[in-house]
DNA sequence: TCTGTATACCTATGTTCACTAGGTATCAAT
DNA sequence: ATTGATACCTAGTGAACATAGGTATACAGA
């Protein structure tokens, strides 16, 4: 029953942090933006979303602050130096991974 | 205490399908396999591996059958015909997956 | 006024899946 | 006889996404 694709370990993580390098974003915000990003190809939903700002704040990777906007209280986030170096990282991982998988998707001879 | 990389989500099932379109192989032989071919970036054990071989052939995606090869008995696994079926569409995900991640990897101006 | 919808936040629970860490057995070599 | 490689296996853990709720305010329309 995956509403998105199967292959999501760590993308809601890399894509906010990614998101929230151009602009800082509240949560709400944000769910809408990493589905229109990835058009609709990623959409995970607030349940996703909120927990894993969370968690990211814990960890020193984001900073929030509540604000009021337009009548209501928004929690916007902001990246961190450490959220920046974090980012860089799991760049460098996807990239390596998709790389390796791309090569052996594409070709046989695994064996030269 | 992740061995491998996050990014790992239905990895070992897409690669472990892909090996087994080139030609047959058994368990011990494919743990290997995966990590030689994407040189060691990604290299699930046999934990993970084996597990997934069974459930794999109980989907009947994989056909199974022990013989006996140089005073041991192996079990070679072969590609069904849903097993190639299954490879394209994961393969299909995969690179819109990829694709979708990489464009907002890459670029600002999502908002256009 | 009242109802519905969009906005904006949140969390508890379930489920999937890779990971760890074992275990058994055979064979070859020291 | 013991070690190391081969070859198979599984139980238990944990991380992370997915579901499915819940609360509250603003605003448009009937």
């Amino acid at each position: 029953m995956t509403a998105n694709p199967s292959f999501m370990s760590g993308v809601p993580e890399l894509l906010v942090l990614r998101l929230l390098q151009d602009r800082e974003m509240y949560g709400y915000e944000i769910v809408a933006a990493v589905a229109a990003a990835t058009g609709q190809v990623v959409a995970p939903k607030e349940g996703v979303i909120y927990p894993l700002l969370h968690d990211l704040e814990k960890e020193g990777l984001l900073r929030a602050q509540r604000r009021p906007a337009g009548g209501r209280t928004r929690v916007y986030y902001t990246l961190t130096s450490k959220g920046v170096r974090r980012l860089f990282d799991l760049t460098d991982d996807w990239t390596r991974m998709t790389r390796a998988i791309q090569h052996v998707l594409k070709g046989p001879s695994h064996a030269v």
